[in-house]
Formats: C-alpha cells, sequence, structure tokens
RNA sequence: GGGCGCAUAGCUCAGCGGGAGAGCGCCCGCUUCACACGCGGGAGGUCCCUGGUUCGAUCCCAGGUGCGCCCACCA
C-alpha cells in the first residue's frame, strides 16, 4: 500500500468487479423485504452533468446503506427516449448534410433515429457505471422498447376508455421549428427588446380613434376587438361602439375587460384570440370569432390575404407602411419584455390555435391529492411537498399530444368517416363502422406521458411479472425542483391509477448546484462543469462525498474544496489503514476493549452509527458526511490511532485485535458514501470472504455502547495544558494516553496560562449569573440549567488545576 | 404579478434561544518511523439592517435591504 491513495485504476476495478460478480443484482425473493429505487432516466443521448452526479451519488448512497442492511435492493437504470430533445439532435445531425426531417420522410427519419442512438446514444450508462452507481445494469430499460411501448398504449386507452382523453382545439405553443405543439412546461421566458407600435383605430362612427400598443403588427390581421379596462374613465364612452381595424380594415367591436392592464400601453388592448393566449381568453367570453393569420409555419397564411407566404417580419413592415401612409402610426418605443421560447431550439413561440389531445386531470389527480394531504406520500423538503400538493390541485387539462416523429404514435385510427378507433395494437377495421381503411392518427405522445409509467413498465408492467410483485411500489425517488409536475406527480397519480398504489414514499428534491459564481450551469455559457473531470482527477468517492456535501441548501455553489475534503477523506482512511494493518501481526480482529480509549472508539462508532441512520433515514446527505469526516480525522486518528500507536508497535494482542474490529466498523459507515476506498482497504483486511459491499451494516451492539468519561477528560487536559502549559491531575490510565497524544514538548512554549485563567474567570462569572437569575432557573428546560450546572463545575476545576 | 429559498471568518458553508464553528485560503513552527495531499500552533467575525418577544436573540416574530431560483397571459 502506498502512502499516497491513488483512487484512478482502484475505482473501475471495483466497479466492474461488483458488477460482474452479480452484487448490483436484484432477483424477486419473496424471503427478503426489497428497497427500490426506479431512478430517473437520462436522456438516451445525454452526457452525465453535475445533476445526475449529485443524484446518483445520494440514491447510491441509500441503496448502498440498504443494501449491507440485508434488503432486496433494486436500483433500476434506463433511459428516456427524449422526444423532442432527441429528434432536435438528430434534424442538426442531418442539418450537416443540409438535410431536413421532411427530406427523408417518416419513417427514413425515425428509422435514421436509431441508427443514431446505436452509435451515439445510451453513453450516459458507461459514467453512471463510473461513479459507482450500484444499478442493476442488466436490466436497462427504454421507454421505447417494444414491451414499454406496449405499457404506453395500455396507459393511454386506458385513460381514452374512462373519458379521461379528449380532443379539443385550445391555443397552444406552437414552435415553428419543430412544428409541434410543446407544453407550457417546455417553454423557456427570456426578456428581449422589441419595438412597441403605437397604431390608430379609427371608430366606426367616425367620431375619432383609440389607440392601441402591439409588438406584433402583423397580427392585428387577426384582429377581432378592442378590449378597454371597464373601469378606466378614458374610454368609458367607447364601449359598445365599434372600431376599424387597420389594413384588414374590418369592423370590430370595443368590449370592457378586467384582464386589460390599464396602465400598459395607451390602456386599449387589440384583441387577436388567434395569436395570443390571454387574447384567446378574451375571445372565448366574449363570443369572439377566431382567426388565424399565422400558418404553423410561422409565416402569414392564405387568410392573410395579399400577405400570404410573408414571414411575420415582411408582414409586420408592409403593415407599418399601411399605417405610416394613413397617418394611423403612432409613435414606435423600444419595450423589454418576456418572450416565450422552445425550450430546446430557443425560437420564439408562436401562440396558435391547433387541434390538440388533452387529459382531463380532475379525476386522475384526486387520489393524488389525497396521498399527499394525507402524507402517505411525502416531498423532502416539506416546503416541496407544499409544492408538489398545490401544483396537483390546480393542474389544468394536460396536452398530451405532440407534432414530432419521433416517440410513441398515438393509438387512434380514423376510418374514411370520420369515425375514431382506440386500441392498443393495429385494429383490422373500424369499430364504429367496420371501414379496413384505417389512417393512423399522426401524433406522438409526450415524453412525460411515457415516463409517468417508469416505475412499474421497467418492471413488466402490463404483465403479471414476479419482478413487479416483489418490487412494486418502490421506495423513494429523487429529482431536482423543476421536474415535481413534469413527472412526479405524474407517477403518483399513474402508479395510484394503474397499480392502485404509490410508486413510492418519499420524494426527496435535492439542491440545484451552480457554477462557482452562482450562475446557472450551463453547457452553451461555458459554465457547465463536467463531474467526470473531478473522477477522473479525485476520484468518484471524493466527488460523491463533495456532492452530498452541497446537497444541504436549495441552491449551491459548485465548490471545489469540498471535492478535495472528500479526497482528503479517502487518503487519510488509507493511511490510517496502512498503519493497522502494518502492526497488527497475525491478529483477527475482535473487540477486546480493555483501555479506555478503545471503549471510547468504539462507542464513538456506535453513537455515530446512530447518527448516521437517523442522517440517511431523514435524507440529510450533508450532515451525513460531515460526521464522516469528524468521525475519521477527529475521533478515529486524531486521538485514537494516536493513543493506540504505542501499543500497536508494542505488539499489543487487545490493541491489535480491537484496532481492527474499528477499523472494519469505520469501513462499514463509511461505505455508502466512499464505496471504493473502503472496499479497497477491505480486501486488505486479514481473512476477508464477504464483499464490504455486501457485508453487514453494524447492528445496535451494548458492547460498543459504553461510553467511558475518561477519554473526555483526556481531551480536556490537553486543550488545558496546550493553552496554558499547566498540567492537570490524571489518572494512571489517562495520562497514558495524554502522554501519546498531547506531544507537550512542542507545545508547551505556545501556553499563556494567565490568558486561560482570565477566561475562565470570565465563564464563571457568567455561569454564576446566569445560576442567580431565578427566571432563567426556572423557565429555561432543566437540561440546560443542569448543563450550565455542570459548566459552572468544569471550569472552576480548570481554574483550579490551573492557578495550581 | 405570485411562490420558495438564502444573507455567519478572505472563499464555500454548518450551527439556529444561554460559551461564534468546519473545510479551504493566510501566517508561524515541524522531512516525529500511517499520511508534508501530513502534524502542531495562530491571525481573522457589529452572525445584512431596524424594531418586537424574552431574564437573555446569530437563532423566534414583524418590517426593510440585497441576492438566487421557480411559476405567471403584460399586449
Amino acid at each position: 500500500m502506498e502512502p499516497l491513495y491513488k483512487p484512478q485504476g482502484i475505482e473501475e476495478l471495483w466497479q466492474q468487479t461488483w458488477e460482474e460478480e452479480g452484487l448490483y443484482a436484484a432477483d424477486p425473493d419473496p424471503s427478503r423485504e426489497s428497497f427500490v429505487i426506479a431512478h430517473p432516466p437520462p436522456n438516451v443521448t445525454g452526457d452525465l452533468h453535475m445533476g445526475h452526479a449529485l443524484q446518483l451519488s445520494l440514491a447510491d448512497a441509500l441503496v448502498r446503506w440498504q443494501r449491507m442492511k440485508g434488503r432486496n435492493v433494486l436500483f433500476q437504470p434506463g433511459f428516456d427516449h427524449a422526444g423532442i430533445a432527441t429528434q432536435n439532435a438528430v434534424e442538426q445531425h442531418l442539418a450537416l448534410e443540409g438535410k431536413t426531417r421532411q427530406d427523408l420522410g417518416r419513417e427514413a427519419f425515425v428509422e435514421r433515429v436509431w441508427e443514431w442512438l446505436h452509435e451515439y446514444g445510451g453513453k450516459i450508462m458507461l459514467q453512471f457505471r463510473r461513479i459507482g452507481a450500484s444499478l442493476d445494469y442488466r436490466r436497462e430499460r427504454f421507454t421505447m422498447d417494444d414491451a414499454y411501448v406496449r405499457a404506453v398504449m395500455r396507459f393511454f386507452v386506458h385513460l381514452y376508455r374512462k373519458g379521461w382523453i379528449y380532443r379539443a382545439n385550445r391555443i397552444i405553443n406552437w414552435c415553428p421549428f419543430h412544428q409541434t405543439s410543446l407544453s407550457d412546461l417546455e417553454v423557456v421566458h427570456e426578456q428581449r427588446d422589441d419595438a412597441l407600435t403605437y397604431a390608430r383605430y379609427p371608430l366606426a362612427d367616425g367620431s375619432g380613434h383609440v389607440t392601441i400598443a402591439t409588438v406584433r403588427p402583423a397580427t392585428m390581421l387577426a384582429d377581432v376587438a378592442v378590449a378597454v379596462h371597464p373601469e378606466d374613465e378614458r374610454y368609458r364612452e367607447l364601449i359598445g361602439k365599434e372600431a376599424i381595424v387597420p389594413f384588414a380594415e374590418r369592423r370590430v367591436p370595443i368590449v370592457a375587460d378586467a384582464r386589460v392592464e390599464m396602465g400598459f400601453g395607451t390602456g386599449a388592448l387589440k384583441v387577436t384570440p388567434g395569436h395570443d393566449p390571454m387574447d384567446y381568453e378574451i375571445g372565448r367570453d366574449h363570443d369572439l370569432p377566431e382567426l388565424t393569420v399565422i400558418g404553423p409555419d410561422g409565416r402569414m397564411n392564405d387568410e392573410a390575404g395579399e400577405l400570404v407566404g410573408l414571414t411575420q417580419a415582411e408582414a409586420d413592415e408592409r403593415v407599418l407602411a399601411w399605417l405610416k401612409e394613413r397617418g394611423q402610426l403612432e409613435k414606435r418605443e423600444t419595450h423589454r419584455h418576456s418572450v416565450a421560447l422552445c425550450a430546446r431550439c430557443e425560437r420564439r413561440i408562436e401562440p396558435l390555435i391547433s387541434l390538440q389531445w388533452w387529459c382531463r386531470m380532475d379525476e386522475l389527480a384526486r387520489p393524488a391529492i389525497e396521498a399527499l394531504r394525507e402524507g402517505r406520500v411525502r416531498f423532502h423538503p416539506e416546503s416541496q411537498h407544499r409544492f408538489a400538493l398545490r401544483s396537483l390541485e390546480e393542474a389544468p387539462d394536460w396536452n398530451i399530444s405532440r407534432q414530432i416523429w419521433w416517440g410513441h404514435q398515438l393509438p387512434v385510427w380514423t376510418c374514411p368517416d370520420g369515425h375514431i378507433t382506440v386500441e392498443e395494437t393495429d385494429p383490422d377495421a373500424c369499430a364504429e363502422c367496420g371501414s379496413t381503411e384505417l389512417a393512423r392518427e399522426q401524433d406522438v405522445l409526450d415524453t412525460w406521458f411515457s415516463a409517468a409509467l417508469w416505475p412499474f413498465a421497467t418492471l413488466g408492467w402490463p404483465e403479471d411479472t414476479p419482478d413487479l410483485r416483489a418490487f412494486y411500489p418502490g421506495d423513494m425517488n429523487t429529482t431536482a425542483r423543476d421536474i415535481i409536475r413534469l413527472w412526479e406527480n405524474r407517477m403518483i397519480f399513474a402508479g395510484l391509477e394503474l397499480m392502485g398504489d404509490l410508486p413510492f414514499r418519499d420524494v426527496v428534491i435535492h439542491s440545484t448546484v451552480n457554477a462557482a459564481d452562482g450562475g446557472r450551469m450551463s453547457k452553451s455559457l461555458g459554465t457547465g462543469l463536467d463531474p467526470m473531470e473531478t473522477i477522473l482527477h479525485q476520484g468518484a468517492d471524493a466527488t460523491r462525498y463533495g456532492l452530498l456535501k452541497m446537497s444541504s441548501a436549495q441552491d449551491v455553489r459548485f465548490s471545489y474544496g469540498a471535492i478535495e475534503e472528500g479526497r482528503k477523506l479517502t487518503n487519510k482512511l488509507w493511511n490510517v489503514s496502512r498503519l493497522i494493518l502494518a502492526n497488527v501481526g497475525g491478529a483477527r480482529p475482535e473487540a477486546r476493549p480493555r483501555a479506555l480509549e478503545e471503549r471510547w472508539i468504539l462507542a464513538r462508532l456506535e453513537a455515530t452509527r446512530e447518527e448516521l441512520e437517523r442522517d440517511l433515514a431523514s435524507f440529510d446527505f450533508a450532515r451525513c458526511v460531515d460526521r464522516l469526516y469528524h468521525l475519521t480525522f477527529d475521533d478515529f486518528c486524531d486521538w485514537y490511532a494516536e493513543a493506540i500507536k504505542p501499543r500497536l508497535y508494542d505488539g499489543d494482542e487487545d490493541a491489535r485485535a480491537t484496532a481492527l474490529a474499528a477499523l472494519e466498523r469505520l469501513l462499514k459507515l463509511l461505505h455508502p458514501v466512499t464505496p471504493h476506498v473502503t472496499e479497497e482497504i477491505w480486501t486488505n483486511l486479514p481473512a476477508r470472504s464477504t464483499r464490504l459491499i455486501v457485508a453487514p451494516w453494524p447492528e445496535p451492539d451494548a458492547a460498543y455502547a459504553d461510553a467511558p468519561a475518561g477519554l473526555d477528560r483526556v481531551q480536556e487536559a490537553a486543550e488545558i495544558f496546550r493553552r496554558s502549559g499547566v498540567r492537570v491531575p490524571l489518572e494512571d490510565e489517562e495520562r497514558r494516553i495524554f502522554e501519546a497524544v498531547a506531544k507537550p514538548e512542542r507545545v508547551a512554549s505556545n501556553g499563556d496560562a494567565d490568558a486561560e485563567i482570565e477566561r475562565l474567570r470570565g465563564e464563571i462569572v457568567r455561569a454564576q449569573q446566569m445560576l442567580a437569575n431565578e427566571r432563567f432557573v426556572q423557565n429555561a428546560p432543566a437540561k440546560v440549567v443542569e448543563a450550565e450546572r455542570d459548566k459552572l463545575a468544569r471550569y472552576r476545576r480548570e481554574l483550579d488545576a490551573l492557578s495550581g
């Protein structure tokens, strides 16, 4: 064993060994209680980023802990087909050849996606392995697997037959590039500068005009009204009159609607239900027609008359020229506002009215809402639970159709008479008229529609499989905040609806790791940090440790120091193991706590075990790694190892046997966080037959719980000695340890007895004052008062010792 | 416009009603036979501001300021 621990090579070796020896494998076993995490499937084309790495570190710590505790662990891996993301990636790739997906046609394009995936997809699972995530990689699933597709079809048909799926014209977010609708959650907003045009709409009775403000003059062609606020004094007279829309020269009513903001622009709004979500709402409430002048390609359509085929920018110019010519262009000013962009291609969203498939949410969400209210499933932290619940309660109907090519095509067929047939597999004939001329719906399902089935479709549902019976329901799931509504909530209601049970009990919402400057980590901004880099340099163990340390707050800045701390921990552990292993002779691990420091370290290990279990059970990973650090550095290395060194060298059999036993225990406690270095040291322990990964987690043990007060006294004595140079009286046993660890010859000169005496006197006065305060003594908890009395006694003792 | 979170040492963060902490960085001293990626010592802080509750507030409450994130239909 080299003095410097080098994770490179060792980590890969163990990852390979664990997997090859089947130690990640999960098989149904009715005799054992299961522990199941269906890990969030990354995009099939994705690369490991910090979010994944944090998520894996967290889940794997739990998984390894539970595996050691004897649970039958299933840690489920797999990929999501990620409809738009993947299609976008392949389209970008095609663009290099100067081709579009339309050039290929649907069938050839989908074929191309599969080819592309075989070449570039799935690489992320190698990175999952490299961080040491103990997933059962044999069970890798893909949302486009044949079996999974059947599950998706079953889900759709199930919802359809319940009458919860319907088709309707609504205004939706349309991406002109991807030529698809997007859910609100797939749209991002960005601040942009636009020109705000003030245009005059003449009143039909010739009594003047009303001026509106717009950033999209071209949409005037689809205006069907002008709206003002009902309480706006300026326009009260105008309500009920008619205005003439420029360019279109159409008479439209002037209506009153409270959604108009009086303070914005002129306080008068052009109403364009076909091309603006709020106008759409206003239009519906006022029974206004819905005109559409922009087509799915983002250009002006047939309804735009002479402007047909123009881009919106061109059409804007034409309308502006028209206004200017007639003196109806009042002014233009710069206006900064947020615009909707496609989350994938960052092109502007076109709000369009379009025929889409929807899933009603009221009945589907109800059992999920109940489950959250009753706490049968819990989001952590609590604030996110409230958010998840509110999101379910307010969930609007779900737009489940997408007009892209890569995904699960809707299992809906239409005959020439327009009858609709919905079946899981290709039907032979129309269910209504028997026609055999059936055309399948072109739309595919929202990616999250299939993802909602992940916890059970991966286990073989809708078949009744042994896997499903053994591993459903699962235990926990973990994601980032923004996935709560997209995925977590949907898994919950899908599980309740289809399986009759919750997919998990706990959802851990982990922190977002930001770049070191506090901004978002983003590949395109170059602020992204690649976890594979830190794995390569500091090791997977150090990376896991560091990320867990960063997992506490809602948002944290990436801290290189946290990873470095993890690396130092592995190195420290490595070296203290060297010390013990080089000096135990032929001893076998056995707790023979004869000496004070032995009873003490065993008690510390036992106390920490208990604390760690509490931390892990409450998903407080940051506290957990903090404890492990102090246990290893302060307790195990600084005190215990220093104290027993002389006895190890002397060949004291009790010290040797106990040191091995203590080290074993330390390795077990550390394994969930730093699996590789602990397993490596474990194999160097004498007479090991099992791997640490499956070694039993320490049970509560009374023999380890005996915490002597003596060592604490030694520590105190050393503290006083260091500060003051004055020795305090110690028992012989205590003195032996004191001599081993206090190193008096090098610290005596630094002491300052007077300052220490001064400090102690101050403390004594303070404590006396507090104890003299009746209200304190009466009102403070008994424990606090007692602690204060203890302190006073201790300070007096120390002062006596000092002033001799 | 709503919702959530954060403000503690130069940096990253713990602590959260009675002594202000860790890691890194910095300064000083140590090639001590596990580890110089180490060991020992040290400097460094109106715990964001203002009020309130309390015998006592970094901690609880209210307001303010600054920052971050999420959501939302501002033309």
